[in-house]
DNA sequence: GTTCATAAGTAGCTGACCTACATATAGCGT
DNA sequence: ACGCTATATGTAGGTCAGCTACTTATGAAC
């Protein structure tokens, strides 16, 4: 898959990985490789970025915590991120409805 | 819709709307307003420079033509063209059935 | 003669995502 | 002791697609 055909998307993903546990971005990362069969490989650089900024705006909060003498920042959803990952997978569903339609009924097909 | 969720399904919609028809850009813009509900409102100064991003990329054609008096740019794809849509249906295809996957089922419920 | 619809285009910005790098610990092998 | 790999988090800087806003031009309507 092309790399950034995420674009605009990603919060999706993260929020949807997030919903009803706790993770560290790490192992995000690797519960979206293995989701996903392996299609999704993202980049640490793209997933801390991206919770930083889920953070900032209010839809996870982290927590440190230390297992193994390794410390790690774990996130959880709060109400808004909820909110938001319904509003999100609304708008997926509308996003491919939409797409879908052009893609392979808006054309000279298109027998209504 | 969120304006940028297309980022890098632009030129899938694009080639799609071609697909089996010459058209200029504007109408290009209303087709795709039209067979997308009002969806998809695309300003010109997006579709004009991605007609010719297609264009260098060799995926269309462009020919001139005078209509009342008007000048129309009118462009129809190419058989690479005509690949290359293949390729952004099933890219397309992929590309949904990942999220999908995570949206969906690739989080806690996944029963497998 | 000015306003609207049609038609095509450019200039410049934004910002999400990527690439590449930096940092640190634990555990394993040698 | 030393290096390598896996685990774990992060920053710096670049790219480029699509957006916003603007310009140009014709014909028709008013």
């Amino acid at each position: 898959m092309k790399p950034d055909a995420l674009r605009g998307h990603l919060d999706a993903l993260l929020l949807a990985t997030l919903d009803g546990r706790q993770l560290h971005g790490y192992a995000i990362i690797e519960e979206l490789q293995q989701g996903s069969g392996g299609a999704l490989d993202l980049p640490t650089g793209t997933v801390y970025p991206a919770l930083r900024r889920l953070e900032r705006a209010g839809h996870v909060t982290s927590d440190w915590s230390t297992v193994g003498g390794r410390k790690r920042r774990t996130y959880k959803l709060t109400q808004a991120g909820q909110r938001a990952l319904l509003a999100e997978r609304s708008a997926w569903r509308e996003f491919t409805t939409v797409i879908d339609g052009v893609l392979g009924g808006g054309g000279k097909w298109a027998q209504t």
